[in-house]
DNA sequence: GGACGTTCTGTTTTT
DNA sequence: CAGAACGTCC
């Protein structure tokens, strides 16, 4: 093979190699899982900037933001800073800037804003309410997820309204009102200057289609295009991507139909598996040779993937060793499910001097984490939640980052809503609801109602009108503010101007102080971002801040932290996907919990649920142990579990049967609501949250994620601590015990009457 | 309008 | 079990 200029494709094989090459025209590569694709993507790009192509005509479409940034590091390193302009970044990021530059063709104001979920939500049950409708059979989320789904199909309010088969199906499904929500819906997104995660890529193609000007712009500027995770990509997204390669037909994409799984969302299998028929001259090229797995490993996933009928043909193969089995451990319940797991990991750190690092557990709900962490805990294993509920998401987080929005755009209906009464200022529901029917009635904003109240008669009292005014006015000075001054100190100003600050450090609750920390961290986090070097005279702004916030996870936002290395990783399988271990944990192999009991209704959703199984145990490089419990608490009661079809379907030789340590716990012989079972929950449940020493040690997940393992932060509501109660007046705290925020304390007061109270809403301070 | 106690009800995955 | 919704009192 000829080496010289080309040097630095040294370490990839043919294939790969190939594959990278092959710049122009149409190319899918199907790569198998562990083969080396993001490797391939990072020089393929490369590649084309050896080539000469400017940085800035290269899209790179990936699947999260933490992978984009990743390879553009990556590709940096190779090429030098230039790479620096390439555009990478998911879909919904890379759409959202564009769509910034654009908005005024649509009718939108450059800083408009992104709506999640939350707010989407939040804004449909208000329309439902208003349009009288009963919030039991039209729930929010299932409303959302239809809506959702339309838009990923692009299928507008207007076109849906008028379709007739829709309609009638909504009539049989009782939810007749359904198309006039998705009309009223959108209408208010629009009249608050917002766009929901599925409008990014809705408005994007409506620009597209309809402004030929500016499609050929980008058709232009982006003449390469990569798409990483092609599998995953909806019809929404498809649209995109053809409209823009159309020109230059310069696109690749890198897939593996094997590892779709999110077609909850929209995914199209199926764009996978006729790309060719789309692009009828395109290369294709298999990556075949999986580099991470033993060959156990593979085989069992092949084996169990090849029950599935819809499939591009490839063959993954290992030139790796044999390896260890498969391992498959019975728990009695998700307890002991749990301390197996730990105990295990215990081991393996021990007789294979394996770091923290090296193990990730995998589940198939979130709920499930529960019981794992409180194993690790006992065993002092460190451990990190990967992706789980964004910080940007907690009330407190959002209840300030309202008032940015407001100060951006304070068209911002879900903004308002969250702030206009807090901190309190006598600006009730009842007001509220006058203000959206005022709104509703002139097609307006409801700012442009508070804007010019006495425009309105809306026989609010004298009181009340003053209060708006005050609130508008604090509203418009700080919008008058935002070009002027950095996110930090805009941000830290608002903190203390609106109110919130007082309001949040009157609490002295443990909870209280954990979300002024949190605040202090999202303070931080301007600052960070205010520090930023930027191009002369530019100001880095609260407005710049703001603009990708509801995009970012978690994950995104981790600064890399020297203590957050070398954890236990926990996460579901979807956010597994693209990551890989030396041990991998599947925990709760269940039948109806995975595969899921919603996944049950058809053979595709089996098959998905499968190919998610695929994903799980392909993450494993040198071991997978995978679990299940006989007996899980669910919903507050034990339920009995029969093992997952799909621990049959992994060929014997693979697995090691039931390799579990049987480990005396307390159990009890009883009935569970399925029947008699021979087995059942522990005789004692052990309550989540347990006195060691004097402390408080744990707590439930949602605290967790931001905060420090020992939870110290909650070390103020210690066993024999002094508080005060408004009304109850001085005690001392006897025992505390439930699930945080829930949890309750039992606390002696001076009169000598013992209370419990529940800490989510006592007010409690502590004075000693 | 706010504070807090009680009752009800839900059951997947995420940009 | 845990959060949302509802109800009662001030």
């Amino acid at each position: 093979m000829e080496r010289g200029q080309d040097d630095f494709l040294a370490e990839l094989n043919e294939e790969q190699r190939k594959a990278v090459e092959a710049t122009e025209g149409p190319v899918m590569i199907i790569a198998g899982a562990g083969s080396g694709k993001t490797r391939v993507l990072t020089y393929r790009i490369a590649y084309l900037l050896k080539k000469g192509i400017d940085a800035f005509h290269i899209l790179s479409l990936t699947f999260t933001n933490k992978a984009a940034a990743e390879m553009k590091e990556r590709i940096i390193q190779l090429m030098g800073s230039d790479a620096r302009n390439l555009w990478m970044g998911t879909f919904h990021s890379v759409f959202a800037r564009l769509l910034r530059r654009e908005a005024d063709k649509l009718g939108y104001p450059s800083n408009f804003t992104i709506y999640d979920s939350d707010d989407s939500k939040t804004l449909i049950k208000s329309i439902t309410k208003e349009l009288g409708l009963s919030d039991s059979t039209y729930k929010a989320s299932s409303l959302l997820g239809r809506i959702s789904s339309m838009k990923n199909m692009l299928i507008s309010a207007e076109m849906y309204a008028n379709d007739p088969q829709y309609q009638s199906d909504d009539r049989a499904a009782r939810r007749e009102h359904f198309s006039q929500i998705y009309l009223t819906y959108n209408k208010r997104l629009f009249k608050s200057g917002a766009m929901d995660f599925d409008d990014l890529l809705y408005q994007t193609n409506i620009l597209l289609r309809d402004h030929p000007d500016v499609l050929l712009k980008y058709q232009n500027m982006f003449r390469y295009i990569l798409v990483d995770e092609y599998q995953d990509t909806n019809l929404s997204q498809y649209m995109i991507l053809r409209q823009l390669a159309a020109r230059h037909q310069n696109i690749a994409v890198v897939g593996d139909d094997a590892q779709s799984i999110y077609a909850f969302r929209g995914a199209n299998i199926q764009n996978i598996l006729n790309f060719q028929k789309h692009y009828p001259d395109t290369q294709v090229f298999k990556l075949e040779q999986n580099y991470r797995s033993t060959k156990t490993l593979v085989h069992a996933a092949n084996q169990v993937i090849s029950k599935n009928k819809d499939q591009l043909q490839k063959t993954v193969w290992t030139s790796n060793g044999e390896g260890e089995k498969i391992q498959l451990m019975r728990g009695m319940s998700d307890t002991d499910e749990g301390r197996q797991i730990a105990q295990s990991i215990f081991d393996f750190k021990i007789s294979g001097h394996a770091a923290n690092s090296e193990f990730a557990i995998l589940y198939r709900t979130n709920a499930q984490s529960r019981s794992l962490e409180e194993a690790l805990r006992k065993l002092n294993i460190p451990y990190r939640i990967y992706g789980g509920i964004s910080f940007y998401q907690r009330k407190e987080v959002k209840d300030a980052m309202a008032y940015f929005r407001l100060a951006i755009n304070p068209h911002d209906e879900e903004a308002l809503r969250r702030v206009i009464n807090y901190p309190k200022r006598e600006i009730g529901d009842t007001t509220f609801d006058k203000l959206i029917v005022a709104a509703a009635d002139n097609d307006i904003s409801i700012w442009m109602v508070l804007d010019n109240l006495k425009d309105f008669s809306l026989g609010l009292s004298p009181r009340v009108s003053e209060r708006i005014t005050e609130f508008v006015n604090m509203i418009k000075s700080f919008a008058a503010m935002v070009p002027n001054y950095t996110a930090y100190q805009l941000g830290d100003y608002i903190y203390y101007t609106s109110g919130i600050k007082r309001e949040l450090e009157q609490d002295r609750t443990p909870e209280g102080m954990s979300r002024v920390e949190n605040i202090q961290e999202l303070l931080n986090g301007l600052k960070d971002f205010s520090e930023k070097p930027l191009d002369e005279g530019i100001i880095p702004t609260l407005s710049m801040f703001m603009e990708d916030v509801a995009l970012l996870t978690n994950e995104d936002r981790n600064k890399d932290d020297e203590k957050d290395h070398n954890k236990v990783l926990l996460m579901t399988i979807h956010s597994a996907k693209g990551l890989e271990f030396n041990y991998v944990y599947i925990a709760g192999l269940e039948e109806n919990l995975f595969p899921s009991q919603m996944a049950l209704t058809s053979r595709e959703e089996l098959e998905e649920e499968r190919r998610l199984f695929y994903v799980a145990v392909t993450r494993a490089k040198k071991q997978a142990v995978l679990s299940y419990a006989i007996s899980r608490y669910r919903y507050g009661s034990p339920q009995s579990n029969e093992p997952s079809r799909f621990l049959e379907e992994i060929p014997a030789e693979c697995i090691n049967n039931l390799s579990y340590r049987e480990q005396a716990s307390e159990h009890v012989y009883s009935r569970t609501p399925s029947g008699y079972r021979g087995f059942t929950a522990p005789a004692k449940v052990v309550p989540p949250v347990s006195i060691v020493g004097k402390r408080l040690v744990s707590m439930n997940k949602a605290a967790q994620t931001s905060l420090p393992m020992d939870n110290s932060h909650l070390s103020g509501l210690k066993v024999g601590a002094r508080v005060e109660h408004e009304r109850f007046g001085q005690g001392e705290v006897l025992s505390v015990e439930g699930v945080y925020p829930n949890s309750k304390a039992t606390v002696m007061f001076a009169n000598g009457e013992k209370k419990q109270l529940l800490l989510k809403f006592a007010k409690l301070k502590i004075v000693g």
